[in-house]
This record gives structure tokens, sequence and C-alpha cells, in this order.
DNA sequence: TTGAAAGCGCTAACAA
DNA sequence: TTGTTAGCGCTTTCAA
């Protein structure tokens, strides 16, 4: 294969301009201390040029790779898009991440990598070495492994974890799962519901005991509380349906419930079909999560909206700014997740 | 913001083997003419040392870059990721590629650029310079764009291109659009039905044309072509409404419908509920592309099933191979598409 | 079969 | 404020 160069490089472009490599460099980084008049010499260059530099080189030259590192849980992940049950995680990280990378100059690279791999340190050194990603974002259920966190401290690799409250260094964003929880149960309190049903997520993430805080105070909070009300999944279809099951069979059962993701919530939806209970009237159903399907589900479901774009986003704009300046930010960056009521909902029959 | 140096690098690997940076450079390339005890001492200090080259030192030296740049419409992807309607185009080019691109030691950046762009050549020219990507993936609409074509050729980058046969450079791939136009059609024809509507994508796709002319080819070989069947749209939800009910209007109207898309599917079965045509019991339906909110859809929508990923991953293995060897392949690959029944179809009323 | 030299495009450190 | 020098980690010459 032909070798390829870069066809523009520096010194074209110093050449063209009359001036040395480091001013041409120093108007392309916006280093202070350029007269405006050779400024605009060099930039006038640059254009006419189209001059481009190469992150290979500026790289090589000991600054910035301009590349963000996404982490995902391969499995998980793979599953999704295999299931093509439109769940949109992915998406609505790429909708966030790309776009606010390519505002500030920068790329996102995926990057799958299992969770439960012993191997796990060796397959991110390696990703590190070989891309040299300026920043990672950790998504779920990497954000808060401490394997992770501590490799990619020792790195002083930028990184954000998203949806992780455990502690240690990193930038954490939450969605206020906690929060949403509650959101979703008191709205049901309030359409006088006084048996609501939980279907938890697997314990590997986070985000699912959050859930059950949120869910729990809020029925301790109206004096309803009950623990036998409380059903654990693992995001599974399969999952979903069991516990439901478990729910449904309680001597005094639930009349709403509210289920840790839409295939759970899907699944007590189907079960609830097939038990002749009609939602809402005699069963109200909320998910988590939000992702298509559930709109299009007879009835449409109310769902807890995960602001997943907007987080990461965030997590960009914020990985950007601590390379400029170390960010001390401790607390977790928010951003709030909102219900949205379709029509699995109703008082209680 | 403290300078990150590579942790490991080759001279390390040299000196702990004891021999010079270019032989380890040639174990790590696999380049012949190492004794095999050399090559399994310099081995052994790359494990031990957990050494993993730099790709972009590697680019650096002129060697490839391990990039493989995605190219898609800015504007679509964007308005899909933003509908959350659950398509899942990208993901699955996301499965295909990026899965194939890790088997061989490659990542895949995804670029957005718009196709309207009169800078597009500008844009990808940036891109090019910045990342120095090995090769090039183009998907529809930029597939068959003689801007970026020729510019690719140009520069001399492999590159394939899905789902354009439009003559000049590129690896091409299809999906037979044809062919799956003129299944779905002759699956129609068998149940009975003469009066075969067929609603169209935008021209500026050049599956659209394939579709039609599958369809039209069937419609003939039974003697039933009439080109008041064809409606045209551009993929969104209302254009399918204002063509299904264009199909609708007509003195002796369709049986059945095949539009190009899902949203346009979705968007006739609607129009039908609305006039009270039973699906598929006064209307049946055929759709294109097979999303998941197809199969939600009440009746679950029998569809054209394309295959994504299988296509994107082949576009990888041919880029990389290409890269070797220049590969003179001037027939497109054919990825058949395949018809996928559910309960949208059966014969006329 | 192996090693030494030069250079890729860029930036940091220093000097002017 | 500008230019010069050295070097990043690697690969391609070329020589041994």
């Amino acid at each position: 294969m032909a070798r390829r160069r870069q066809a523009v490089t520096i010194k074209h472009v110093a050449a063209d301009a009359g001036v040395s490599l480091q001013t041409v460099s120093r108007v392309v980084n916006k280093d202070s201390g350029v007269r405006p008049e050779m400024m605009a010499r060099v930039q006038a260059s640059i254009d006419k040029l189209g001059y481009v530099p190469s992150i290979a080189a500026q790289r090589m030259g000991g600054s910035r790779s301009y590349l963000i590192l996404a982490l995902n849980d391969r499995e998980r992940t793979i599953a999704d898009w295999r299931a093509r049950q439109g769940t949109d995680w992915f998406d609505q990280m790429m909708l966030g991440g790309m776009l606010t990378c390519a505002e500030h100059g920068y790329r996102l690279i995926v990057e799958l990598v299992d969770t439960h791999s012993d191997h796990i340190e060796r397959e991110l050194l390696a990703a590190i070495a070989a891309l040299q990603p300026d920043g990672v974002i950790l998504t779920p259920p990497h954000s808060g492994n401490p394997l992770i966190i501590n490799l990619l401290e020792a790195q002083g690799i930028s990184f954000a974890r998203i949806g992780s409250l455990t502690d240690g260094p990193g930038i954490r964003l939450i969605m206020d799962d906690t929060r949403a929880a509650a959101i979703a149960t008191e709205h049901l309190l309030e359409l006088g519901h006084r048996r609501i049903g939980f279907i938890a997520g697997p314990a590997e993430y986070e985000l699912s005991a959050w859930r059950v805080d949120g869910w729990r105070s809020a029925m301790q909070a109206a004096g309803v509380a009950d623990d036998d009300l409380l059903a654990v999944g693992d995001f599974s279809h399969a999952s979903g349906r069991t516990a439901a099951a478990q729910l449904l069979a309680l001597a005094e059962p639930p009349t709403a419930i509210i289920a840790s993701n839409d295939q759970m919530t899907l699944a007590t939806l189907e079960l609830a079909r097939e038990r002749n209970l009609v939602v809402p009237r005699d069963l109200s159903l909320i998910s988590f999560d939000d992702t298509p399907i559930i709109r299009l589900a007879h009835p449409p479901l109310s769902a807890i909206v995960q602001p997943i774009a907007e987080v990461t986003a965030q997590a960009v704009s914020l990985i950007i700014a601590d390379l400029g300046a170390r960010l001390t930010t401790t607390t977790p960056v928010t951003v709030p997740a909102v219900l949205t009521t379709r029509n699995s909902t109703s008082p209680p029959p």
C-alpha cells in the first residue's frame, strides 16, 4: 500500500506564512503571546492551505490526543444490539457524547470491555496505551468498579463516572434515581394506591439500590411500607416475569407495580394480561428508562425518563474542563429524571 | 495538567529483551525474518511488561493508524437519536463494524457529516487530516456521493460504499434491495393480490429506486403493473401518511401496500385504522427495514429485514483486506435481505 | 538475521 | 513576541 503522508503539514503553513513552526503551533493552539497581525497572517495561510493538525503528531509532541474513550459493558451492549428491542441507552450516550465532543474538537471512541473479566485491567491498559485518550467516560456497571477507577486515577487520566456514587476519584454524575423512584411512588400514592410493588434491578448496578431506596422512603413517608412488596430481577424480561408473579401471588397483592426497567415492566404487563388484569384499571404500572418500546405497548406505559444524552454531554464537558484546570468537584453532578405519564396508571380498583 | 507519557515503550521492551528497537518492531508487526528464539524472547518481554504500541506513534512512523472512519449522515442520524423511535440502523452498524474492527485490532470512529453541505469536502478532509484513518465506510446517502468518492480515491484511502451501485472507485456492498422488493411483491401476488401499492423512499437514496424496480418488475411479470400504484415519500411518518392517502384515494385502491421503510408503513397502518380498514383483512402491509417498533405494532408487521450488521462487518473486513493487497473487486458484494412474515399479510378481501 | 540512522508532524523548553 | 532545538514512540530506510 502506498504510504500516506500528511497532505498539508505545519511546515507548509510556516513556509507559506513566512514564520517559524512554533508560531504556527501557537496560533493553532490559541496560545497567548502572538501579535494579532501575525496571527491573522498565519490563520490566512491555514485557511488557504486547509491545514488541519494531525492528532497523532499532536499527541506525539506531548499535547492532547483529543480523544475521549467511552467504556461500555461489552456483554450488555452487544446483547442489546442483537436483541433489537429498541433499547437506546447507547444511542442516547452517543447523542450527548459525540455532539459535545465535536463542539470542543474532540472525538468519542467507544470501547467495550467485560466487567466480569479478570483481565479487565489489561484490556483497559491496552486501550489507553494504544489510544492515549485524554479522558474516559465510565458507564454502568463500570462506573463503580474500583479496579477501573483506581487504574484510571493512577494513570492520571480525567474520567467521569455516570451513575455511580461510590466514593473515589473521578467526576461523578447521577440521574437521581432515588428521587425518580420516589416521584413514581408518590404519583401512585396520590392516585390512592397503598399496595405498591417494586421490582428492583440487579445489585451489580448501584442504581438498583437507589431506586429501591426512593420507593421505600416514599412508602415509609406514607406509612404504607412493606418489604414483601419488593421483588428483585436482573433487568431481563424473564426475571421481570418471575418477580411480577411473586408480587401478584401475595396474600394482599399490589394494585400498582413499579419496575426498574422497561423489559421487566413489559413482562409484568404481559403477565397481568394473561391473568386477565386490565392495566391500568386493575393494576397500575410505572416503568424506568423509557426506551421506545414502552410507548408502543398497550396501553402506552408511564415511565421515568433517564436523561442519558444530557448526562453524557455533561460528562464530556466536565472532562474537557478538567483537562484545563483540575476540577476539585467532589459532589456528584445531578441531572433530574422526570416522570412521563401515559396511560398505565389510574386510581386503584 | 501533568504531561502523560507512554508507560511502556518499545525501548523498554528492547532493553528488557536485550535487542534493538527494530527487532521488537519486527516482532510486533509480525515481520518475517526474525529467528523463532529471538521472537519468543521479545514476545516474553512484551507480555511481561504489558507493552502495547501507541497508534499515534505507529502512524507517525509511517505505518497504519488502525482507525476506520464510519461516515454517517449527520442530520438523519441525530434526528433518529432524538426521535427515540427505536430506529437501530446505527446500532446494527456498530454491532457489525466495531466487533469486526476489534477482531483485527482496529477501532471504529464515527463521524457525522452533512450531505447537503457545500463544505462537505472540507469537513471530510479535516477528519482525514486529523485522524489519518486507514479506511472509510460510507453509509447512505454518502455512499454514492461523487464528491466524497473522488476525494477518498484521490487521497488513496481504502473505502467501502454501503448501499450504492453508482459506478466509481470503492468497495461496493449492497443488500439487494431490488430482489427484496420483488420478494415482498411476489409474496403478496401469491396470496392473490393484484393491486399492490408501493410507497417509495426519496430519490436521494439510491436504494429507493432499486426497491421500486423490484416491485415494478414483479408486478410486470405478473401482468398487473400500474404506476398509479406508486407513491413517493421521504421516509418520514408524515410523508408516509400522505402517500398512503394518495394510494387509498385511487378509484381502484390497493389491497396491499409495501412501504420503503418502517415509519411510512406505520403511518399507513395508522391511516388504515382511521378509515376502519382492518389489517390484514382489508389491507395487507409489508414494511422495509424491520426496526424494533414494527414488531410491537398491532398487528406485528411483516417486513424485509436489512442485514446491516452483516454488511458493515463485511465492509470492515474488505477494507482491511484491501489495505494489505489492493483488491480489484469491481462487482458489488451482495448480502441478501430476507422477508420475515408476521401478521400483516393475508389474501385480499 | 540483526542493528543503527534518519525522519514522521508536532510541541515543550529554551534562547534570542 | 518570535525562533531554535530537542525529543515524543515508532517505522522505514540502509548497512553490517
